[in-house]
DNA sequence: ATCATTTGGAAGAGAGGAACACAAACCACG
DNA sequence: CGTGGTTTGTGTTCCTCTCTTCCAAATGAT
């Protein structure tokens, strides 16, 4: 997520490139802002704006349109805002039970977006990729312009590598494949490909869109069938050594517990996972999401034990939490996933558990809230780590767009 | 640790800052260099190099000296290295049962250190507070040019904010204790004065010049009478909102456990602090260091309850430590501080339930090693946070020291 | 002596800043 | 209801800062 040159030296070219990058971040981040906006946000003089946002308009990525008239007394100024004919990511997931596909452009507009169900048992990862193909084909058709196609970025309902090998991914049976490899033939591009988590992307999501909007530290809770957790940290997401953190669900927090499917016992997700809410509310733990839903509706209804069986839940999620809030010192935790629409029955428990565990420092500190882009925060989150090198590096889409500069055609 | 800037833009001004930055920066961290290994390293040309090294050498924060004839053909380049005479940080450190003082200049030598006992009982701020700056000052007073001081930085034994408001320090009996304001009034410097944990800065200091050295994703777990935490993460300590993070003691791992003097019950550190380290192998809980050296004494001669003890406590190590590792997803994890001897009666029972917790992708990327810097390190940390501000902008070092310009004088 | 490598310095190019004239909106006043 | 003042912004030109390029000279190994 960084701009990753071994060299630290900067020249007259890295300041354009970072002047750029600044425009295109705060168009993307902040919606259409006016010149003066920019001049105000960025520090520079209306001279530079002007030539940074000409370069930006000659090159597709950013149009300037009429001052709206705001009642504000001066000459108004133009507003930019990015181009919805220019460049968009093509955002993927596999989730658990669905498979999705979107386009969405510089400033996070989603222009077509599909999802279908994933049928049961539909697991091999040739199928998944051809089916998966199939809706990028779709929704890629309906661009204008395909070549403003900047990148795609994958969303993996497991533990992947950025470059789309997959570790282990239980809910598909999947280990070590080369899922990457894949899709990149199956699609055929030519734009960078980036794979990720599906709660690291729904925390980019969240942190960029959602209710994690303008807060540095920031810890995510995923609920699916099993927990995942997608960390922010100084304003960027926390990846680790190789993009395999956040795998919060394998937190041992009951060693005397039950045992994981990952093989060990008495992780998080033994405890608050999808089957465990539901098998404390008398379900099978197979029931699945069904299940999860008629336990949220009983608890709605007052049904006692669903109401007990989501304030257990409760205390584990804050167990968990509490070491995650030591460790990190967020300043919010979001609950999302299938875990969202449980949070007005756990959050006493929940609370209470972190008075009990967490540091008074840091408890001061750290509010809990639910998540608030619901269950498409991954493919979300897909869309804007795909477009990350454009906001890293706008001259690099500009540049081989553009006509060709004598040293080049030489 | 970073710029702190608000504004986004760039300027030529900014090329210049971030040019000195990254020239002191390897000459800080990778001690003496030749302008072409400069070169080398910044991708900036010669000409370049010669000018910013020209300025630094003015302002008296590096040196020129002969070069050293290394049997390479071509003309001989200058070795450029931190003058000793130029800026220094001031560390400070209070520990469990000692204080701490230092002198350290730009490239980590240390030139006075000293480190006096604590009397038991002798834990009233302002007691601390006026031993610490009577070790400032005879430490500062054998500098030749006091004025070289560029920044005090402070190791504290509990939860502290980066100014220096102490939380909690069980081992002090403090709680919202203001040290920042009462030991800037004790020494009177007009210098910034930076506070963190003494894990914090321990991992800090390893990172730069210990064990995690090239390392950008790093666990340090630190063992006094509590364990604490230092976390490296994209090649930078990991503070937090506040700088309230890495307390990893208060990590629950076993909710069915004793209580913990945080309040909560089934803490890391009630499984892994001395105590508990001690306390298994049959001294009383309050036995402190001789207690634990005792243990190690009798480990080593082959006790088999002695042996047992760290046995047991690898095994909660790894418990925890996995939790870390699925968390974060380090390259490294660093034992330090009083762990660090115990390293190899744990180091089996600590790697096998590495083995069983760890999800795999992350267990094959993560090593565990005890930390190499010794009771030192939060010291030594504590000056390269001092020194950090330095790092960052050199050129507000020189500024002021230098003549005034037309402008500023006016 | 030759070669590889580096230093030193002058001229050039890229990028943003400063200053000035001018433009377009609101607002108050006659 | 028009008119002029005020405010906020744009366009343009020239200036400054910083790095790069290029050429000549220096230095030590072979």
């Amino acid at each position: 997520m960084t701009l990753g040159r071994d060299e630290l030296g900067h020249r007259s070219e890295t300041v354009r490139r970072a002047n750029l990058s600044a425009i295109v971040r705060a168009l993307h981040e902040d919606g259409p802002l006016s010149r003066s906006d920019l001049v105000g946000r960025t520090g520079l003089t209306r001279s530079a704006i002007r030539a940074l946002i000409g370069e930006l308009a000659a090159g597709d990525l950013v149009r300037e349109s009429p001052a709206t008239l705001d009642g504000t007394p001066g000459r108004p100024s133009p507003l930019v805002q990015p181009d919805p004919e220019g460049a968009f990511a093509l955002a993927l997931e596999i989730a658990v039970d669905s498979l999705a596909a979107a386009t969405v452009g510089l400033g996070g507009r989603v222009f077509d977006a599909i999802r279908t169900e994933l049928a049961p048992g539909r697991t091999d990862v040739d199928d998944i990729v051809a089916d998966l193909a199939d809706l990028a084909t779709s929704v890629l058709d309906r661009r204008p312009s395909p070549a403003g196609l900047a990148g795609v970025g994958v969303a993996v309902v497991g533990v992947v590598r950025r470059d789309g090998l997959v570790s282990m991914a239980p809910n598909l049976g999947w280990r070590d494949e080369a899922l990457g490899e894949r899709l990149a033939g199956a699609l055929g591009t030519v734009v960078p490909m980036v794979f990720a988590n599906e709660a690291d992307l729904a925390a980019l999501a969240e942190h960029r869109r959602g209710a994690a909007r303008g807060v540095d530290d920031v810890v995510l809770v995923w609920g699916s069938v099993g927990v995942g957790g997608g960390l922010i940290v100084r304003g960027e997401p926390l990846t680790g050594a190789a993009g395999y953190s956040g795998e919060v669900g394998h937190l041992p927090v009951n060693p005397a517990g039950v045992a994981c499917r990952c093989g060990s016992t008495g992780c998080w997700e033994t405890e608050v996972g999808t089957g465990a809410v539901i098998r404390r509310a008398g379900y099978p733990a197979e029931g699945g999401r069904e299940a999860l839903e008629a336990v949220l509706r009983q608890a709605e209804e007052g049904s006692p034990r669903a109401i007990g069986a989501l304030a257990e839940t409760g205390r584990w999620l804050g167990i968990g939490l509490a070491g995650l809030i030591n460790i990190l010192n967020p300043r919010l935790v979001l609950i999302g996933g299938r875990l969202a629409p449980t949070y007005p029955f756990v959050r006493a428990t929940l609370e209470a558990e972190l008075d009990r565990r967490v540091l008074r420092a840091a408890r001061q500190l750290v509010r809990v809230t639910p998540a608030s882009l619901g269950l498409d925060a991954p493919l979300l989150g897909a869309a804007e780590l795909a477009l990350e090198p454009l906001l890293i590096d706008p001259a690099a889409w500009l540049r081989p767009r553009g006509v060709m500069t004598e040293l080049e055609s030489a």
